[in-house]
DNA sequence: CCGATAATGTAGCAAGTGCTACGTTGGCTT
DNA sequence: AAGCCAACGTAGCACTTGCTACATTATCGG
């Protein structure tokens, strides 16, 4: 009388939201076979099944995670542009500090962590989610803006900079920063 | 007839450097007590002995390279200082490309990364680190600077962001920024 | 010289790691 | 109905993890 419960097949398409969702939450680095099998309903074997590959598993998820981010800035992305860089600086630092943006952020760390060690998915991921991100930014700058390419370049790196020292606990010294280079308002 | 080393004793200070070389080597994530124990030739068991626990050991060690990235730090000071912004930033940018710079490098973003994720001794360590930055960057700005303590940390915010992008493989992109920014020679 | 205390070695535990061997299904084609 | 192969479960292996129990040695005050 064993129940066995019909359930869909399940494919790497249906498993990786589940891993993505596991790894938001609990961290790249920590994430090891049984638990993302726990979080997915199933078991380690069928991981490795599907996937073939700790590794192989881990860079599907990031790939997966780069486009999920990708539909999350989409998703975010008002429809009238910004009319000052300062104005476009601001939207999207608020836009980081939403609470469910916050496990990308931390995930974003771990990626960067893993490019200066060489992890070869990694970098992959890392590009891609930064060429999204600087999509994104050209598209919000100012209508009158002298040099949009440029000035998206700027900003990012402003922007990451102040990401960066906002995880560490120096958000102050980087709103003062923003404030000294005239990109956020008194 | 089992000869026994006369060795000098070990202590924490004696071990710390040892363990530190370790971690720049390899990484602060992958850091088990008997790995670390090997570079520092003992064992696992005396880790424990004198740090109490692995998380104190960490907490030890991060505050041992604090101090030796303050101490790198001051040691590639230039006497003389810099005569504009973009100047000052392209001398910090160079002396973070340093090859010796590099393993340092990396595991700051694995303490950014442990920062995000609420691990409690990498907030400390990475705020004493930037705390030290930041002073350096103080007192290399020019002198004659409108606003050297604002200016400091506007710098601090675009070197990070450069770091980052860097480290990503987006150093073009950076680049691009600062000298869209003005910050960087054309 | 003796005894106490600090310092160190050896073995081991329970839990977790990636991965594999080997089975059992279930639906499909022929 | 027979066979077949993808899909899944169970059990386990060899290894590493942080940490501990216990025994031994070194050191130094008395």
């Amino acid at each position: 009388m064993a129940r066995v419960k019909k359930q869909p097949p399940m494919s790497k398409d249906s498993l990786l939201p589940l891993l993505a969702g596991h790894v938001l939450a609990h961290g790249l680095g920590q994430a090891s076979l049984r638990p993302l099998a726990r979080a997915a309903g199933t078991s380690d074997r069928m991981l490795l099944y599907h996937f073939g590959t700790k590794e192989a598993l881990i860079a599907d998820l990031l790939a997966f995670l780069a486009q999920a981010y990708a539909a999350a800035l989409d998703a975010a992305m008002g429809s009238e542009r910004a009319r000052t860089r300062a104005e476009v600086i601001a939207r999207i630092l608020a836009q980081g500090a939403e609470p469910q943006m916050q496990p990308f952020m931390a995930l974003w760390w771990e990626i960067v962590a893993g490019c200066t060690r060489g992890v070869s998915g990694y970098q992959t991921a890392a590009q891609a989610m930064m060429q999204e991100l600087l999509g994104w930014l050209e598209g919000q700058m100012p209508a009158e803006d002298p040099d949009p390419a440029g000035g998206a370049r700027y900003l990012l790196t402003l922007i990451e900079g102040t990401m960066m020292l906002a995880a560490v606990g120096h958000g102050d010294t980087a709103r003062d920063g923003l404030l000294a280079g005239g990109l956020a308002p008194a």
